[in-house]
Formats: structure tokens, sequence, C-alpha cells
DNA sequence: ACAACATATGAACATATATTCATATGTTCA
DNA sequence: TGAACATATGAATATATGTTCATATGTTGT
């Protein structure tokens, strides 16, 4: 690992691994990639869409369900269902006046169980 | 499954499937490990520290060269890796003045790729 | 058509968080 | 010891986000 004696302007560092930043550079995804996973995680970065998910890998729950069992408003529930939605981790199907929801991908369960087995080191 | 007739309070909703919510509510993991579930994703919900992750998956870095990488100022950096070593996903030696970084947990890889994925999908 | 109801949605508010700036800490080398 | 440097950190600011409230939408049954 050589040490290069470059100026970089962007940080206020002098010497840097001019090699190690060079081959690094190549192996990084497009920065929108990274940009939509960051998105995907922030919509699990919340307890209340958590346990929402959680919900959702035992049984298909009405939005009404889903507030009664983590003692939260019907709002509440209905604007982070939207969000998950939006991020196409559930999907819903309609009866009447009752809305299901359930999960839309089978990554979902994969994602929170090595976030759990991190969690519980 | 049933509808039952039942005035859930702490909802507005007055006809909830009672049985599923109850069947849920005993599968549903300890208040508490959502939280910090939640709270581990909400580290990779951000597109800084998910750019640092994915470079440290290719080799370890110095504060300086994540900062020269990522085009940020050494103290953004700096700040961020302070947030991933609190979540143990990443570790630090120190050689002199420099500290390099690098992952501290075989999940992060794993989480990191089925979020990608989904995301590609 | 109307009442009752489940759900959705927009606005407002409070809180959390990412970045920057200034500066502190701790190491190396002369 | 003191200058140069890599990194860490506290304060400040701007922005993002979760929840609540009020209300809209759309469906069912009378």
């Amino acid at each position: 690992m050589t040490a290069e004696k470059t100026r970089i302007e962007s940080c206020s560092c002098s010497y840097i691994h001019e090699e190690v930043v060079m081959k690094v550079r190549e192996t990084m995804p497009q920065e929108e990639t990274l940009y939509d996973l960051a998105e995907l995680f922030k919509v699990f970065g919340d307890s209340t869409r958590i346990k929402i998910l959680c919900a959702l890998f035992e049984s298909e729950m009405c939005v009404c369900d889903i507030a009664a069992l983590l003692s939260m408003n019907q709002s509440a529930i209905s604007h982070q269902l939207r969000v998950l939605k939006q991020a196409r981790l559930v999907k819903y199907r309609k009866e009447g006046k009752v809305v299901y929801y359930s999960l839309d991908d089978d990554h979902v369960k994969q994602i929170f169980d090595h976030g759990l087995a991190h969690v519980n080191e």
C-alpha cells in the first residue's frame, strides 16, 4: 500500500493512499444505485414500519388491525403503509371498505433476519 | 378469518379481526428488539454511510481516503464513522496519526446484498 | 339518497439528523 | 519543545421525517 504525496482539495488532507482510493472507486456501484439502496434502508429504519413488516410476516392485516395491534391511530398507520407501498415492500387488496395489506417482496424477511442476527450478537 | 365485533379505543375503528391481531401479537418479538433493529437499519439508511460501507467492502481505508473518495470534508466523514462504529458495523486500527477503518460484521454484506437485490428488481 | 364506516391525505408541528465550521486532541518529526 | 498533520468533537444550521388533527374519498346497507 503506497502512500502517494498528492494534495486533494476536496478534503483537508494532504497525503492519501491514492492507489487504494482509485481501486475502490472502480468497484463502487453507480451513485444512483447507492442512493436508492439508502432510501430502501431508510424505510426499514423506523420502528413503526419495522413493526408493521414484522406483523405482516405472520398474516395479512387491514389498516385497523395494525392500528389496534400497535396502539396507534389509523392515520399514522395509513401514512406509514403508504411509505412501505411506495418502497414496494407491501401490497394490498381491497374487499369492500376494508384494505388488506401483505408483504410484497421475498427479500424483506431476509433483510430483516440478517439485521436481527446483528442486533442479537 | 372471523370478524369479531369489538370496539378498540386505541384506534378509531369499530370492527377488527380480533383473532388475527391476537395471533400476530404473540409472534411479535420484544418491543426493544424491534426498536434496536430499526436503529440498525437507520444507520444503513443514509447514502453517505452506505457509500462508506460499500467502499470498505473492498479495502480498509483511512478517514482521509474516504473523504477524498466521496469528495466530502473530513469532519463529515468522521462524524459518520462514529455512527457506524457505535452500531458496531466498522472497527478501526491506529497507525501513528492515521486511523484505518474496516468492516466489523459478517452480516453487513448480506444485508447490503439483499437490499441491492430488491433495488435492482 | 343518506348514514355509517374504513381508509387516505394535506397541513401543521415537533423532533431527529446530516453537514459545516471552528477548534481540540494526539501523534510524528525536526 | 514546537510545527505539521490526521482525526475527533461540539455547536449551529438547514433539512427531513413521524405523528396528529381535520377532512376527503369511496363503499355498504337501509
